[in-house]
RNA sequence: GGGCGGCUAGCUCAGUUGGUCAGAGCACCUGGUUUACACCCAGGGGGUCACAGGUUCGAACCCUGUGCCGCCCACCA
């Protein structure tokens, strides 16, 4: 016998355990079976599971789950993430608590041997928090980013973009990020808007004849100018433009330059030229051969460039410093207080510099045409759809991608340099100085590229990499390409988009054929949670509380495509409870008996009520299957929540009490078989959703008579597939008769103030013979239900009976001793009103001849159905009102 | 500056192709020792579907505009 509530904290890790011993997370080995594969986005090593992960890999598990039932070879491929920069800071944060020396002191390899160490202790955390939710990856195939094969991967990508001209090697701006001192990509760049200043400086002109007035927010760039430029057709300025100004401070000539970028309109007119730190500046500089003074230092100082008083200065304590020199000589003409975007790293939060350095590039324009050309076609379908508008636009504007980084931690660049700079790409160093010997005709020595390359650079590789690419393996055969990803939309650009790039690139099929955008869970500010903001909200606890599956049917349930997910305890303590609710209504089966019996046949079945269920069941199976396959899981959960709570345990089981405990053996009979069947298909149902609580269910039902799949795990059973002919609407119209009777007539006397204990009969006043039929047959039911002492078939209502109608019929209580006459006055009052506004509504629908000519013909005939039916309740009520008299 | 999403009951949200669509859960009120379940059962109150126009026989739903809220991208001398 069960217990009264189902225990998640000694049956998870049981269960848990049980399916991995058994190998049930891997893909069936069955040749035939169709192929269905998920990559998952692969956490850090850094990271613990938040709530936001806790959804991604809900959704993912209910996924996958349901496919393995559906017989497919279901891989869900797991994995982690090496993280850069995240996991460079989270160590290097370690080694100065710990009070050891900084990564610098501790030299490379010592440093990435660290990491490495930590990592074998502490990486494998969220790992293990993915198994706490139930994810059921395929464990034995569990990948890491920095791992020896998807490193391979990794150098080869690279050389053959590189031989195709598609990564190369440029001296240009980058954002520069001086905590970390390492250049980002655009992607990595946080815009924040603040407080800032516009500082007006006056560059007074060599000869003497007078100044121009520039304005700057980073007064300390000017130490690096080297032009002032006027718009071509500004007036103003035509007869300054090739003289020189002489720049305050540094005392350099400068010239003044015509190009269209400056602004007549913005300012003075005039603005000042800072090539190596300002990318519009850059192009400027570019066009017009201007030399480019880079002033500042790996960390943001500035460097030798500058006057001996600024050397060394912090980037903001010489802004300060600049602006006092300028108001000292007089040349400081203004200060404007204005907001503007910073940028800003997003990982380190220090604002970042267009700085000037050698890095690698990805043409990525090249690789995002086929990338575009993949979801245009519907190759990869985005859903919800509106996704692709966003991934279109990116991809359409795409930039250079810097790939390089000045870190010790993730892959290093496979690029050697000679003695005279000359650059050898190849997979391993014996290739490069191989190369290296037939270019210089001798040995010479080499050193590689001492970067590292961006994160997201393996990341984009996953979904082949994880595969075994470059080998031919037969999983990359199978699972190649995968079919869904689900994913959070801030990613969108960061790895959805460039494995779309690379995949289609060097597999030449994009990688997915479907993308789902889960929504993004933030924390009570809206903001963006993050590891490295540490606001985020721990899901493992909430399952301590109230178990996985309470936890992952709310996050299904609560999935809905493109919003933001507010979690709220007394939400999953709610479908805690329905948990429970389902524990219990199989423990009421297991009470009375109700086992499913060797070769039940649903299509056999006789008893009305039965049909009914099965019917229901077919209905729900239907709508669940249909969701679960289109990404539709909330549906699917709130599919399963109402049949199971409102349809199977409200009326089901109710209804089934009389039979349950009745002398007829052969309904008996077939209705606890029936229950158990229903039961059955409820488990498989939901186990996406809530696989702990499923399986131990169904293993606790694995008693005598049960079939003999419930021998295997519920996991790996088969996925119901249910035919429409199992639907029988005459036995949806019977009971739903019954059930409107009950529903009504406890409505009726719960208004009415009848007491709970008063067993009064139900007449049936007027109904059709079938009804009248049905009313019978079910007398015990409804007697039980409604707490009535009899079902009886009477001409006419009494004196002091209270009427109601339902499906046209009209039913009555004789309760004229409980009754208080002002209530049911009121009652009857309100019946006819709300009645009376039905009826008005209907009659000037079908009152206006262009709904009735134009409307389709049968909403026309519904509404006159609806109309009939309203005024022959509303007469009856009417009628039973007058007899009542009074006032 | 460009784009996207949202605005439905006190709260959190459902409402597929316009026609039982005005809903659910929580909260609230009333009643309940119906032998599966108080993590329960039964009943009830509560909304001008942000606003303004338009299309339509008919609009929460389609179109246009407005207003808030949130996000993304770009720019900012």
């Amino acid at each position: 016998m069960l217990e009264k509530t189902f225990d998640p904290k000694t049956a998870e890790p049981r269960l848990y355990a049980a399916w991995e011993a058994s190998g049930a997370f891997a893909p069936i080995d069955d040749p035939a079976a169709e192929p269905f594969s998920i990559v998952i986005p692969p956490p850090n090593v850094t990271g613990s599971l938040h709530i936001g992960h806790a959804l991604n890999n809900t959704l993912q598990d209910v996924l996958i789950r349901f496919e393995r039932m559906r017989g497919k070879a279901a891989l869900w491929l797991p994995g982690t993430d090496h993280a850069g920069i995240a996991t460079q800071m989270v160590v290097e944060r370690k080694l100065a608590q710990e009070g050891n020396v900084g990564r610098r002191d501790l030299g490379r390899e010592a440093f990435v041997a660290k990491v490495w160490e930590w990592k074998a202790e502490s990486g494998g955390q969220i790992v293990n928090q993915l198994r706490r939710l139930g994810a059921s990856c395929d464990w034995s195939r569990e990948r890491f980013t920095l791992d020896e094969g998807l490193s391979a991967a990794v150098r080869k990508v690279f050389v053959a973009l590189h031989k195709e001209g598609l990564i190369y090697r440029d001296k240009r701006l980058v954002n520069w990020d001086p905590h970390f001192q390492t250049a980002i990509s655009d992607l990595e760049v946080e815009q924040r808007e603040m407080e800032g200043q516009f500082w007006h400086f006056a560059y007074p002109l060599e000869d003497g004849s007078g100044e121009i007035v520039v304005a700057t927010t980073r007064p300390e760039t000017m130490l690096g100018d080297t032009a002032v430029a006027v718009h071509p057709s500004d007036e103003r300025y035509k007869d300054l433009v090739g003289k020189k100004v002489r720049l305050p401070i540094v005392g350099r000539l400068i010239p003044i330059v015509a190009d269209e970028y400056a602004d007549p309109e913005k300012g003075s007119g005039a603005v000042k030229i800072t090539p190596a730190h300002d990318f519009n500046d850059f192009q400027v500089g570019k066009r017009h051969g201007l030399p480019m003074i880079n002033i500042l230092d790996d960390f943001g100082r500035i460097n030798d460039e500058a006057p001996q008083a600024y050397r060394g200065l912090d980037r903001f304590v010489a802004r300060k410093k600049v602006v006092e020199a300028f108001e000292a000589a007089e040349l400081l003409r203004g200060i404007e207080k204005v907001k503007n975007t910073v940028p800003h790293g997003d990982r380190s939060g220090v604002v970042v510099e267009p700085y000037l350095t050698d890095q690698w590039f990805v043409n990525a324009e090249v690789l995002a045409r086929d990338a575009i050309k993949a979801v245009e076609q519907g190759d990869t379908v985005f859903a919800p759809r509106h996704w692709e508008k966003t991934y279109f636009e990116w991809m359409r504007n795409i930039q250079p991608w810097t790939i390089s980084r000045q870190l010790w931690w993730g892959h290093r660049i496979p690029a050697w340099f000679g003695p005279d700079g000359a650059v050898f790409v190849e997979e391993t160093e014996e290739e490069a100085k191989a190369k290296a010997r037939r270019h210089y005709g001798r040995d010479e020595p080499l050193r590689q590229d001492e970067d590292v390359l961006d994160t997201w650079f393996s990341s984009a590789l996953w979904p082949f990499s994880t595969l075994g690419w470059p080998q031919k393996t037969e999983d990359l055969a199978r699972f190649y390409p995968t079919h869904t990803l689900i994913t959070g939309f801030d990613i969108i650009f960061f790895w959805v988009a460039r494995m779309m790039m690379q995949g289609i690139h060097f597999m030449g099929e994009a990688p997915f054929k479907r993308v789902f955008i889960n929504a993004l869970v933030r924390d009570a500010t809206g903001a963006k949670m993050s590891k490295s903001k540490g606001n985020v909200m721990d899901p493992l606890e909430l399952v301590d509380e109230f178990g996985a599956d309470a936890l992952r049917f709310t996050l299904t349930a609560m999935s809905g495509a493109a919003r933001d997910i507010k979690l709220s305890k007394p939400r999953i303590e709610g479908y805690r409870n329905f948990g429970t609710k389902l524990w219990n209504a199989t423990r009421f089966a297991q009470m009375n008996g109700c086992a499913r019996a060797e070769g039940f046949d649903p299509a056999k079945v006789q008893g009305t009520l039965n049909r009914w269920i099965v019917g229901e069941t077919v209905r729900t199976a239907t709508a669940v299957t249909a969701a679960l396959a289109d990404c539709g899981f909330d549906e699917a959960a709130n599919a399963l929540y109402r049949f199971i709570w409102n349809v199977y345990c409200d009326w089901y089981v109710e209804l089934a009490k009389p039979i349950l405990n009745g002398t007829d053996e052969a309904a008996r009979d077939e209705t606890r078989a029936t229950a158990a069947w229903a039961l059955d298909v409820i488990l498989k149902l939901l186990h996406p959703v809530m696989p702990f609580l499923t399986e131990e269910l169904w293993a606790q039902t694995a008693g005598q008579g049960a079939p003999r799949e419930h021998a295997g795990f519920l996991m790996t059973a088969r996925w119901p597939e249910l035919p429409e002919s199992l639907i029988d609407p005459a036995a949806d119209a019977e009971i739903g008769l019954i059930i409107d009777a009950i529903s009504e007539g406890r409505s009726v006397r719960q208004e009415l103030n009848v007491p709970p204990s008063a067993r009064p009969a139900l007449l049936v006043v007027e109904a059709t013979e079938a009804q009248r039929g049905v009313l019978a047959a079910s007398a015990p039911l409804i007697a039980q239900l409604l707490r009535v002492a009899e079902v009886k078939f009477e001409g006419a209502a009494p004196a002091g009976s209270i009427p109601y109608v339902v499906a046209g019929a009209t039913l009555a209580l004789p309760v004229a001793e409980f009754i208080d006459l002002a209530a049911e006055r009121a009652r009857l009052t309100k019946e006819v009103a709300s009645l009376g506004s039905e009826i008005d509504k209907l009659g000037k629908k079908l009152g206006n001849p262009d709904f009735v000519s134009r409307a389709p013909e049968e909403v026309v005939e519904e509404n006159r159905e609806r109309l009939a039916e309203a005024q022959a309740a509303r007469a009856k009520l009417e009628a039973a009102l007058a007899r009542l008299g009074g006032a």
